[in-house]
DNA sequence: TGACATACCTCGACTTTCGAGGTATCTCCC
DNA sequence: GGGAGATACCTCGAAAGTCGAGGTATGTCA
């Protein structure tokens, strides 16, 4: 029975990935693995890098990220992704729509 | 743009199908057919058959559910499914967990 | 008789997910 | 100098999940 909860969260947290990198990219550009621990963070699991970096990708590919090398003299070097207009755009109607959608969900939970 | 959030909203809707089709069942036994019927109302999209049917198999198999061959004199026969007392501790936690869910969410989004 | 709705189910092609592996740099300690 | 471990990137392919299409059957209505 916990197995059911606990899977079923797994898929909710997965359903909402991509609107959380958004949101962990709202405060500001991060580099890939910077994300991947914010997200750890928000949501309480890890996102698999072998999701993560593909997500990213299409990320760029809609426009709503743009990415730039970031070449420090220590360090190896990072990728960062900055939130176009674009992004910010969808993301602030994702919330509405998550908004929405919970709502809906709510009210027939009850 | 708004495909990118029709995405992401079909995605959100997956991922609280099963959620959804034990709410359904929550109300009284239902077949498979009519469960997609409520499915379709509840969450705006109908759920394939081909995804539906293994659910409820799923639910069999997980104890959540009890089918019943109802033969009827008239109209094909059915398969109705009710909630065991199972499937309510385990729709009960769900809406819990959801609940929490949500929340964190919300929070984040802010 | 044909068309359509109800009702069940499975198959297999398709998509998605992600663990494991690969490359590279830097720091810290022995 | 060298090993361990953290940071940082990415890809591949097996495994898992999804679901449209197809198949079977009954009832109704024109």
């Amino acid at each position: 029975m916990e197995d059911i909860l606990q899977d079923w969260e797994k898929r909710w947290r997965k359903s909402v990935l991509p609107f959380a990198a958004l949101a962990a990219l709202r405060e500001g550009p991060k580099h890939g693995y910077a994300l991947a621990t914010s997200l750890r963070d928000l949501l309480g699991a890890a996102a698999p890098e072998g999701t993560l970096y593909p997500l990213l990708n299409g990320f760029e590919r809609d426009g709503l990220t743009k990415a730039e090398w970031a070449i420090q003299e220590t360090g190896p070097a990072r990728k960062t992704y900055a939130l176009t207009p674009k992004g910010h755009a969808v993301f602030d109607a994702a919330v509405k729509s998550w908004g929405a959608f919970s709502n809906s969900l709510g009210g027939l939970l009850t």
